[in-house]
Formats: structure tokens, sequence, C-alpha cells
DNA sequence: ACGGCTACCTGTCAGC
DNA sequence: TGCTGACAGGTAGCCG
């Protein structure tokens, strides 16, 4: 469940379970899981095994849940998970039986709730989970959503903040988009300068605020700019409000339920149909190796002045 | 710096 | 029915 209204929900779900909970075992039914976490399969049972969970964090796309101090550790520690693009965490009783691509499983003890087992079920294995220390960020601020804290996984150092993030730094996020000539569009996928949006929601942002989204990004005014990142704000905002976006069992909170938002989508996936406000029909082109779906009436290429 | 491509995987669906 | 190719929400890296 891949962009950041997904992935929030996930984190959301996850907060009353796991914050205080200690780990009982891990069980790692296929290793894939683990590609973040480079010390091996084995370093991160040992790693986990009897650690007490704190409060789940998310910036953009990545969570973390930060592990209790121990004394002999000089640099605090997370569990750390990127959902890929058909990762699931769910959260299931203890025993529940192993499901379908089940890859890995956190029995954890939780003072209020008692036995209940974390599920990392990813049926394409690009998600994955690691333990990584965490470090401080650069701008001094809380690293996201779930936390107070300003240290985030040494992983997740290099990801710009998301637009949901009180501390997102709107001025650079359109001094950032005012040097690059690549298309707006490719811009805002680069998880380096905003984090969080992913096919989906630029294709209804870029919709939304009438941006093509091959316009070179230096093309685009400080008012474009501005109503773009209103529509990115708007959009994603709404489908975390319906629980997020699926298409299908894939995408679904940690009860295995599935968000509405796919009813709301405007021009993902419609290639075809009639673009909601002209009529005109809605284009998918190919944009690498994935599509971009947009209005040619409605969203029109500019060039650089 | 940028665009294009590849790799990492499993599954579904349309067309023949 | 069975094969083939296209396609699927992500990230990282290489090359020209």
């Amino acid at each position: 469940m891949p962009e950041l209204p997904e992935v929030e929900v996930v984190r959301a779900g996850l907060t009353p379970a796991v914050t205080g909970a200690t780990v009982q075992a891990v069980t790692i039914a296929d290793a894939r899981a683990l590609t973040r976490h480079v010390a091996g399969a084995a370093d991160f049972e040992r790693a986990l095994t009897g650690r007490v969970l704190e409060q789940p964090a998310r910036r953009g796309k990545f969570l973390w849940i930060p592990l209790g101090v121990e004394a002999a550790e000089s640099r605090p520690r997370a569990l750390i998970g990127h959902l890929g693009m058909s990762g699931q965490l769910l959260l299931r009783q203890s025993g529940a039986p192993e499901v379908r691509h089940e890859r890995v499983r956190l029995d954890i003890h939780h003072s209020v709730h008692g036995e209940l087992a974390v599920v990392f079920v990813d049926q394409r294995t690009f998600g994955s989970l690691a333990v990584d220390t965490l470090v401080p960020t650069p701008d001094g601020a809380a690293a996201g959503w779930g936390t107070s804290r300003a240290e985030l996984p040494s992983q997740v150092a290099h990801i710009a903040r998301d637009p949901l993030d009180a501390a997102f730094p709107d001025a650079a996020f359109r001094a950032a988009v005012a040097r690059k000539d690549s298309a707006i569009k490719r811009v805002l996928l680069d998880q380096t300068v905003i984090s969080g949006v992913g096919n989906i929601y630029a294709d209804e942002a870029l919709w939304a605020a009438r941006v093509h989204p091959e316009t070179p990004a230096r093309a685009l005014s400080t008012r474009t700019v501005n109503r773009l990142l209103a529509k990115i704000r708007a959009v994603m905002a709404r489908a975390l409000a319906e629980g997020g976006t699926s298409f299908d069992a894939q995408y679904v909170n940690v009860n295995g339920q599935s968000g509405y938002f796919s009813r709301s989508l405007n021009v993902y996936g419609r290639g075809g149909a009639p673009c909601p406000r002209c009529g005109t029909p809605l284009v998918r082109v190919a944009f690498t190796n994935r599509s971009s779906h947009f209005c040619r009436r409605c969203q029109r290429r500019l060039t650089v002045r």
C-alpha cells in the first residue's frame, strides 16, 4: 500500500497495539523481506527479540518503530519498514494461521491488548523491514508524523519531509522546483524533493492543479507551484479521511480492510473516460515504465520562458 | 543534471 | 484451455 495516505493508515492502526509492547519472538518466513537489514536475518531476529516497541512514526512512505533504550547501546535504534508495491502490515491475534505471502511475523505482548502478532505480508517482495540506527534530523525538527523526536532512521535520512508534515519547507520546495529542468511529475515522484507522493496522487494532484505532467518544473510560476502543493495536500487529506486507496484486497489497513478513495479518483486509471471537469477523453501515456493519466485540454503543457 | 533503462518479484487480465 | 505479453501503488542504480 504504497503512497503516503495508505502508509499513514497503517501507522495509525499499529500505534495503539504496538506502543509499549514487548517483542516475544521473531519468525522469518522469507529473508527477502529483510533486504534492507544488511546484517542478515539472524541479526534481525537478535536485534528485536525482547525489545520494547515505542510509538510508530512515519515520513513519506517510510515507517519506523523506535526501540526502547538499552544501556549497552550507544545509538538509539528502530524497526523500519517500507511496504514497496504490495506490502501489508497486519495485526492479528497471537497464533493466527500463516497467510499467503507472509514474510515476517513479530509476536508481541502488550499490557492492555495481550498477545498479538504483527504480520508483514508482501506479494512482490519489494518491501522490506530492517533494524536501523536513529540519527538527528538536519533541521532539528521532529522527524515526521507520530514522533516528537528530532531523529530518524539512517536509511530515511535522504528522504525529504512530506507535504503533510508541519515542518515541510514550502519555500525550499518552491526553490527546488524552480531549479529543475525535469518534468514536474518526475520531480513530484523524487522522494528527495518531496516524499510520500506516488503515481496515483501525482496524477490526481496535477489534474486538480491543471498542470501537464510533462511541464518542465522551472516553467511553472510560483503561484502554480503553490496551487499544486495545495492540491497535493488536499488530495492526500481526502484519501486519508477515506482510509486510503485500494483497487483490490492488496491494499488494506492493519485489519485487512480496504479504503474507499479509489471511488474518488478523477484521472488515475481512467484513460479513455471523460475528464470530470471538461468531458474531454482522458489520456494514458507511458512514462518511465509506468503510466501518466491526464486531460490534454485542462492540463496544457507549458514551455520554459 | 537529466532521461531512459534495468533490476528486484508475483500475480492478474486481455487477447489469441 | 493454455500461452504470451502488458501491466500493477516503489526504490535504487547504472549509463550515455
